[in-house]
DNA sequence: AGCACGCCGACT
DNA sequence: GTCGGCGTGCTC
């Protein structure tokens, strides 16, 4: 007889009290099929509701009183179980993103609907083409026409699709079963993937590489080949060839017998991009779309377990790709925020995929045209190797960029939105048949007030955040609620121009129609792209040349090559600036010269217009000379000296309690647990507050925050974990604790 | 989270 | 004397 087993079970039930473990008795039945990541279903609490789980590990002793232990009532089958790194992987995440066990499981483990096998049914030719021809001069003489269209198709293309034979043929399945018994042709059924491009002939085309180039693949492999996979960072300007380097690092790492995980950003999947991989890896990459349901996401993830591709081209979540052999971890656009989940647990791809590559050997590679501060820092301290890649390959030269100073404007009477220089420009191009990007930076500036003549923007007293307009007059800041009177003048300079900036395209686009009669112009925004699809359409219409303008948000700025473009508009380039947020600048930089990039990508030099109120601050100054590095030298300085991530990180804890006090009373413990932390390890850390949050009451619960900064980002996890332990032995359970790095 | 248990008031 | 209100505490 075997020793008793025992399972730790994740129940599912999302709630910090039962996010631990509970243990059950594995019945025998179970006991030889029972694996760490399978999902089970128990009875639970004192009704012994049945509730599924997830088993997170297998042990012969118990650990708590046996006599109160409950046994596991069946494996979920069908459920996709997770292995063992899978669950590790989970709990990593928990620690370092917050939320609960069982959420970190289920974004690391994807879930199986239910799942109706596509079948793809074909009709092949089994015989030659002049055994063939015989056959069809039969079936004229005897006027077999459904059998002498099938098999004339098949002469020109020995393999079609069975829905095409039967519904645009015509041919009934009896006549196709006939022929298949005569052994002319064959009926094969066979489960199929959906991807999106199918190619036939794998042509290993290669692509001549630049010595930069050459050099980071040779770099990145020589390292995994010794055994030190490392960490890289490549700064490569749009149209420096970074899609090579990427392919060639895959490829370099498949032919050793390891997979390699591709991350893009959600929308930028581009068709060429696609198109570069499957010519080199055939049907031995997939791709996962974000549109795809989740059973055919499944579908990949099974290819990828049975080992049926080498390569996965997606959008985060590819980075939960179960390969057995994992080789590298490529990220493009590094610095895109769609790499940050947006649902708990709150993970950032490009840190998770540090981690899984550093557990697996993989190599990672990271690539931006603007990488992120927190990259760049990395790569400066000596994290990352860093590479760059200058050479523009696909030919176009750095577009002409104009500063506009929008004070300058109005002083000189020009009240509407665009400024003499962009106006001149705009009439050029059109007049020339080239075509015009206008791009309005609206992200999070819903209806803030500034100042057209100085440039103030109204702030809260209290939150440091702009105040937005509300009816009658008045200005209510979103954070804390305070409110006051819309100000008659600039309380900064006096100018009389104070009012709510609310340009949007429409009224770019009512403008532009006023302006030009004659100019065809295409809007682009959250309004015009709700339909699926339509994005898609906006774009290659515009691509066609069956517009002159393309009027948009940040959408617009993104991927896309638009070889007649000339001219591109950015209206209000420190809209972004205004937000209160640390990486306000940073964002602001990477939209302008992604924006500016988008000009002369063609044969014609491009130009660029910058409209700002800021004409002289550092974001717009290097955006609009197109370097990065003079950028990142003057943010690192402001976070340097701001304390700001990446030179530090930050923990912010929430306190939420009924009590005032006794919420007040439990931050200030936490502090001094946090000060104990600090003051016993190396480095650099400090604790600030507690203090009422910018939201100091929701719904009847007072709201405490805590911040501490620290320069290892481990030291911080540290003291969550210290202050998740105080807690879980607090008996009196009343108060809530939330954590969030950075 | 969700459910049972329990200690109070208002009711047949 | 009983029904049901929700507050309290526990779940392997």
């Amino acid at each position: 007889m075997n020793s008793p087993l025992y399972a730790d079970i994740i129940i599912e039930i999302s709630h910090e009290h039962l996010d631990r473990p509970f243990q059950y008795i594995v019945p025998d039945e179970l006991r030889s099929v029972l694996r760490v990541g399978d999902s089970v279903n128990v009875p639970f609490g004192r009704s012994n509701k049945i509730i599924s789980g997830y088993c997170i590990e297998l042990k012969d002793t118990p650990d708590y009183p046996e006599d109160k232990l409950k046994s596991i009532i069946d494996i979920r089958t069908g459920e996709m179980c997770a292995e063992g790194n899978m669950i590790v992987l989970a709990w990593w995440m928990r620690s370092h993103y917050g939320g609960t066990m069982i959420q970190a499981l289920k974004t690391v483990i994807p879930v199986k609907k239910k799942m109706t096998v596509k079948t793809h049914k074909r009709v092949d030719l089994t015989v030659d083409r002049d055994a063939l021809s015989v056959v069809i001069e039969e079936c004229e003489k005897k006027h077999h026409t459904a059998r002498l269209r099938l098999l004339s198709a098949l002469m020109s293309e020995p393999t079609l699709p069975y829905e095409l034979v039967r519904d645009k043929l015509g041919v009934t399945s009896p006549t196709i079963r006939s022929l298949e018994d005569k052994g002319y042709l064959r009926v094969t059924e066979t489960e199929y993937y959906r991807n999106p491009v199918v190619t036939d002939e794998q042509a290993h085309t290669r692509y001549e590489l630049s010595s930069g180039q050459r050099d980071i693949i040779t770099t990145v492999i020589n390292d995994f080949d010794a055994a030190r996979p490392g960490r890289y960072l490549i700064h490569g300007i749009t149209g420096s060839g970074k899609t090579e380097v990427y392919i060639g690092i895959a490829d370099e790492t498949v032919r050793r017998g390891y997979q390699v995980i591709v991350l893009i950003p959600e929308i930028s999947l581009t068709y060429q991009t696609l198109l570069r991989f499957y010519k080199r890896f055939g049907d031995r990459v997939s791709v996962v779309n974000s549109s795809m349901t989740q059973g055919e996401r499944y579908d990949q993830y099974l290819r990828a377990r049975r080992g049926e591709i080498d390569v996965i081209i997606g959008p985060r979540s590819a980075l939960f790709t179960p390969f057995t052999r994992l080789g590298a971890i490529i990220i493009d656009e590094e610095h895109e925020t769609s790499y940050r989940s947006e649902n708990v647990p709150r993970y950032k791809a490009v840190n998770c995929a540090e981690y899984i590559a550093g557990v697996r050997g993989a190599s990672l590679v990271l690539g931006s045209a603007t990488p992120s501060m927190e990259s760049y820092y990395k790569a400066v301290k000596g994290e990352y190797k860093l590479f760059t890649l200058e050479e523009r390959l696909t030919g176009g030269s750095l577009p002409m960029v104009h500063i506009v100073d929008l004070r300058d404007e109005l002083r000189s009477g020009n009240r509407t939105i665009f400024s003499d220089k962009l106006r001149e420009l705009m009439d050029e191009k059109l007049s020339r048949g080239e075509q015009i990007m206008l791009f309005i930076n609206r992200r999070g500036v819903a209806g803030f007030i500034s100042c057209r003549s100085c440039g103030y923007v109204v702030k809260c007293p209290h939150c440091d955040v702009s105040m937005t307009e509300h009816r009658g007059g008045r200005l209510v800041c979103h954070y804390c609620g305070h409110t006051e009177p819309m100000p008659k003048t600039c309380p900064e300079c006096g100018s009389r121009y104070i009012a709510g900036f609310r340009v949007g395209t429409e009224q770019i686009e009512t403008e532009i129609a006023r302006m030009y009669p004659r100019a065809r112009a295409l809007r682009m925004d959250a309004d015009t792209t709700r339909e699926r699809g339509s994005m898609e359409e906006i774009l290659r219409s515009f691509k066609d040349h069956n517009a002159d303008i393309l009027i948009g948000t940040q959408m617009i700025v993104k991927g896309h090559d638009f070889p007649l473009v000339t001219l591109v508009g950015i209206l209000a380039a420190d809209m972004s600036l205004s937000v209160s947020d640390y990486r306000a600048a940073e964002r602001t930089f990477q939209l302008l010269t992604q924006a500016a990039g988008r000009a002369g990508r063609g044969e014609h030099p491009g130009e660029v217009v910058i409209q700002t109120y800021q004409p002289e601050h550092y974001s717009i100054v290097t955006a609009a000379s197109q370097d990065y590095r003079a950028f990142y030298n003057e943010e690192i300085e402001f976070r340097s000296l701001a304390s700001y991530p990446p030179v530090r990180h930050l923990l912010e804890i929430l306190v939420v309690s009924e009590d005032e006090d006794e919420g007040m009373r439990m931050a200030q413990t936490y502090k001094t647990i946090a000060d104990e932390s600090i003051a016993t390890a190396e480095g650099q850390g400090y604790s600030i507050g507690p203090a009422p949050a910018a939201i100091a009451r929701i719904r009847d619960r007072f709201r405490h925050v805590l911040y501490i900064k620290h320069t290892d980002m481990e030291e911080l996890v540290r003291i969550k974990d210290a202050i998740e332990t105080y807690v879980r032995n607090d008996p009196s359970r009343r108060i809530l604790t939330f954590f969030d790095f950075d």
